[in-house]
DNA sequence: CCTTGACCTTCCAGTTACTGGAAGCCCAAT
DNA sequence: ATTGGGCTTCCAGTAACTGGAAGGTCAAGG
């Protein structure tokens, strides 16, 4: 099938099918004899896999990885939950950083009266407080 | 002063000062004889206002339309309420995401027994569920 | 005066993961 | 024959820096 095909299939559009190869995370297709690429029903799981795994907020090296233990019928499914767990608290870290953010930001809104007046402790915390 | 020490005052590093008067978000500092930049307690202040909204995930244009709210004594507080409450909102759009991811990736997890057999409900997951 | 080391300068390249767009070929249908 | 998609490659741009190379400046020590 044609990559706009796969695209349907998959989820994953041309462009970055097309870019994935590129950078090596899947091989590259078969052509036709016009030059099309040409892909079969194991590259649509395979793209799947992909798009579900990028969803899931793992980076492409570590998609990479995935696709290599998914490959590996001999892996421990050890291996996997750790790689699985790993990213679990990479995403904790990010959910913490944001949500402090977030308090400090609805902390400043609170203090700012908000109408017509010039005076805002949004500013004045972002230009002198020693915290931050 | 140089720009180490204004790196010291600020918390921003000399290589990203220098990019920030690259892409026009601070104007180009002065020159001393021998070339090198000049800065001084005003520019600092200005540094340490950028330093602190980026470390609250504003962005580097959102930082710009700040620094000018910053320097508009005219401007009504609500506008920059308004701001900051428009991002407390993207925050928590990026947080209910990472947390859909990590509740997806902790349920996979979970049925994953991670011990040195190969059959993983993460990799099976990944490769043909329906959703995601 | 000379050297050493820290600090400064500019410029180029790389990072992450695509995405947009231009120029041009291929294919099916009218 | 011509239209309209879909496909091809390649170049460039995005966000926000960061690393590194080549070389100028400055203050201190001998």
């Amino acid at each position: 099938m044609n990559i706009g095909q796969a695209t349907g299939l998959s989820g994953v559009p041309a462009k970055t099918i097309r870019y994935y190869e590129s950078i090596g995370l899947i091989p590259a297709a078969g052509r036709k004899a016009s030059g099309y690429r040409d892909y079969d029903r194991k590259d649509v799981e395979t793209l799947r896999f992909i798009h579900r795994a990028r969803s899931l907020g793992f980076a492409v090296k570590e998609v990479a990885d995935l696709l290599e233990l998914w490959r590996d019928r001999s892996r421990a499914s050890a291996d996997v939950k750790a790689v699985a767990l790993a990213h679990v608290a990479e995403i904790e870290r990010k959910i913490a950083e944001l949500d402090g953010m977030r308090r400090t930001l609805l902390d400043l809104t609170r203090r700012c009266h908000g109408d017509t007046r010039p005076d805002c402790p949004i500013l004045e915390e972002l230009a002198g407080a020693e915290k931050g």
